[in-house]
DNA sequence: CGATTAACTTTGAATTACTCAAAATTGTGT
DNA sequence: ACACAATTTTGAGTAATTCAAAGTTAATCG
């Protein structure tokens, strides 16, 4: 029996068709990135090891700009925390975050169509995206009472 | 003739009102956000001087988390920008962003009622709060060739 | 297939936007 | 005016990220 392994991309060759080098800080990012979405440079760091087996944060945030630069992966900023970064899959997804253990979700884009695709003429401002970002409770967190302490809790309030 | 200056609150009665003290810092980072929305907390120490003639960053930090808890003042996060901040006047508006200029505009939160009103279930995530940033050019950006430097620039593409 | 070299990563220092804590000052009720 | 708690300031500290120079590596050429 052959293994059950998740298919993933040629991160290599998506590397070189966009005119980088196939580098393993490169490779150990996508993907660490493509099992771990919503990922900061620090955990990204955790999550890669060993493989290779030193990465430094630095490389990360490197690499994460090379590869934002070629809309390879984009990034997500949360309020009072550090980036959170995902593979950039051209749509233009939203996100979903627990105000209490701080979960991230997808939210595809499309809420009556509006208000991310409509351009809107605001103010002079002619506006070509919309980002938004929904706060709420997610199920788990709802599920608790307001004193019991979450498993999931990062101690951020976003 | 009178002078024709514009109506401006009682900030010390409204900070009264909430139980604080109507200090020489409060009151010009009250009047300083009335004049000046969407301002950095190192811009309000620029312009809200010479009165008071001296007035610490750090006051305007501990000033404007006051003010926060109080629903008096709320702040707006731009990703690569200090927090800027302005006059909670308990609407729920959302943000354009000029992405040349930095340029921020208010924009009512209506575009066709949702996705700001509406609680959406959204992978387990009930959505209480919807903040909607829109990016794009402003008139001024708009009308200026690519190559022109903008009067604005900040040199911060948001 | 092994050398060359431009691309890339790492190391270490610097910066920005804050936060924390203790000392000095000020607004307000009496 | 006085007193005292609330507030501001001063100074140090922190987290996330950026900058710059030296070292290393992937891919190309011989």
């Amino acid at each position: 029996m052959s293994d059950v392994a998740v298919q993933e991309p040629d991160w290599a060759a998506t590397l070189h068709a966009n005119g980088l080098k196939a580098t393993q800080p490169r490779l150990a990012v996508l993907r660490t990135l493509s099992r771990h979405p919503h990922s900061s440079a620090e955990r990204i760091v955790e999550l890669a090891q060993p493989r290779p087996a030193t990465l430094s944060v630095q490389s990360v945030y490197n690499v994460l700009a090379d590869l934002g630069s070629r809309r390879l992966v984009r990034s997500l900023e949360l309020p009072h925390q550090p980036g959170l970064y995902e593979l950039d899959h051209g749509d233009n997804h939203h996100h979903a975050v627990c105000t209490r253990c701080g979960a991230v979700a997808d939210v595809p884009c499309a809420v009556g169509d509006s208000p991310c695709l409509t351009p809107v003429d605001n103010h002079g401002i002619l506006v070509e995206i919309a980002d938004v970002l929904y706060r709420g409770l997610c199920r788990n967190c709802r599920d608790l009472p307001d004193t019991t302490e979450n498993t999931n809790q990062t101690g951020v309030t976003v």
